[in-house]
DNA sequence: CATGAATGAGGGTTCATTCAT
DNA sequence: TATGAATGAACCCTCATTCAT
């Protein structure tokens, strides 16, 4: 049984990447609603504005939507964070900024965020293995961040220990809003969680 | 989701509370290695030991199940946590009790934690109120013990913050073993956890 | 993946067979008016008496069903055959018996020939061979007839063709009936057979 | 199924039928490979070596690259016996030139003969019923053949017989190869099928 | 003439749930 | 109480066919 299918006629990249975005999109506001599993193929062809057929012109199966939703999730969060990070000039103002950056991007991504969360274990053990890896980088970048900007000596292990707290502190934000944002502004939220962070790692 | 969750049909409450406990051990069994969705009504059956009629006569739908798993996990952690808590004497050493104790309660029942950290968006509306009610009877309850043990003032927002934070630290160590299982053995993960959280609370 | 789906919650044997024979019968009814490929999983179970959902109780899938059905054909047509070989006696008087016995239950069972004739190729590599195998046992019977019973040396290679040549002759009634019944009644059909037959192993 | 067959917005007869020829060897190739149902329309189209669109500007329905396959595959069968045939001065050399024709061309086109004897069921009676007035054309001629080549008298219903096993006898070489092919070469075969029919006309 | 993106009816299959025994 | 056969809504996915460019 080889792939020998003619699946996708579709020729043009440009339209591809087009709709795949439009597919992500979709998926991602039914996601959050009602998740992975409850949300239909159809449903999602319908939000993505084509028919069921189109939709499967452009991906293979549901899981691949999901995939696709992860995978872009993590690179949206990856570049931008990437962008703020100042490998040159390591300060703690730079570690302030992308500790706060990054706070304010789970914000933004709050629902993407939950559905990561929350269905990366659907994924087939190959894509799961793989948007894993994404995370594993952005938790390393963090690390570096911590490593290379604080002036108090920080093992390696417990910069590691940080970077993980920072990161799920982050999630968390999106992930328990009905917990937090009830007794929080996200200003108050990131100002307190940077005071006890600097606090652990020695600084003022 | 309270009383009326008894069947009608069946009568015997003793024999109610058994099969209900071999449900709720199975689909802990098969959640945890398939995940709710994927996991069959007839396969809880059969784990549980008996017949697909029976299973029903004990619970009213799949979903159902999903809740019983639930308030189980929650109703344990909840019950140790309270047993530990010295209610009349607050002291630093209690602090680091509790705490202690609930990463260890987490260690120990991982694979329930993570069931729960991935499955409650999928119980209906009232249910997860309910669940996540418990929830925040646990928050509280660390929250409490942060307030009273520690000797520097502490606000409640703060409280309130860092209970948070010890509480998805937690979830973190079972939700996140891939990553954190292979740098950290348990007695460490903990250590530092809580040196840092000393650290934030200004002990020591 | 394994087969560790909880199918056919089915236990009675009994009434599985029942079930299936319901459903052989359902199916070659069907695929005889409008083919396999053409008849749906839904006109089966209704053609044969219950639900989608019951039907595949009883069955894996829909190639299952054309499985079954050739293999019921063949089991048929095999005991038949074999039911009526004079092991013991070899005669002419017994082969001519036996050839006309082949002819006559190709003509009973006209419509799963047929099938049998224009469906086998649908069925995956292990399911053909297997019923293919059948065939070959069938073929072989022939030919232990034909060397046992015809009195003028007949070589393995000249039976193994006469075999075949029956063989088909008592296929092609059924199957290019719309050719042959027009001409031939089926006992001027089975004479005529017999007679070039018995011409060829220079019997009388 | 006659002339109507054209395109009205296609003009050019001779790119019809190169178009058509096209569609038909690919075709072939691809039902000899995995039958007609499991052939899709975007497969002949690309092995046509053209787009789904322009396939559907030269044929209406896949059933009708069915028809065109089978009608192509006796066209040139009757076209081959025919030019063999000679009408003129019947005489025993000739019925055998006939028939040994037949069969090497059987041979020759094995695949083609697989796919007509599996798949005719799948033309629409329309269609079915003009190819098989093709076939009863050239039973019709081997008929002829017989009955003015044979010395002996041979009744039409007799020669009818002999038609219709010669016709499958050279049927079956292709068809049942898997069988056939392990214990005769060509010519084994064509020798011990004449040997026996020539023995049945009292040739010799 | 040629293209290929779009369509959607329809097919195979699953599985939560019921109910007669 | 316990059983398991029966049900059918609903899901994912395919593919013949059309039509605007």
């Amino acid at each position: 049984m080889t792939d020998d299918h003619i699946r996708s006629t579709t020729k043009d990249n440009g339209l591809i990447e087009k709709r795949q975005n439009q597919i992500i999109k979709a998926a991602i506001a039914l996601f959050k609603e009602k998740g992975f599993h409850k949300t239909t193929t159809r449903e999602i062809a319908q939000k993505s504005g084509f028919s069921i057929g189109t939709l499967y012109e452009y991906i293979r199966t549901k899981e691949e939507i999901l995939f696709l939703v992860c995978d872009s999730i993590y690179e949206q969060v990856h570049q931008r964070l990437e962008a703020t990070i100042d490998f040159k000039q390591p300060s703690i103002e730079s570690l302030k900024t992308v500790i706060e950056l990054y706070f304010r991007l789970m914000d933004e991504i709050q629902d993407e965020v939950v559905i990561m969360y929350q269905e990366v274990k659907s994924l087939e053990e190959d894509d799961r293995r793989y948007v894993l890896e994404k995370e594993r980088d952005m938790i390393s970048m963090l690390k570096w961040v911590i490593v290379s900007c604080v002036p108090a000596k920080i093992t390696a292990k417990h910069a590691e220990l940080l970077a993980n707290n920072i990161f799920i502190q982050g999630q968390m934000w999106g992930f328990r809003r009905w917990a937090l944002h009830k007794q929080f502004t996200l200003e108050e939220y990131i100002d307190t969680q940077l005071f006890y962070l600097m606090k652990a790692m020695d600084i003022e």
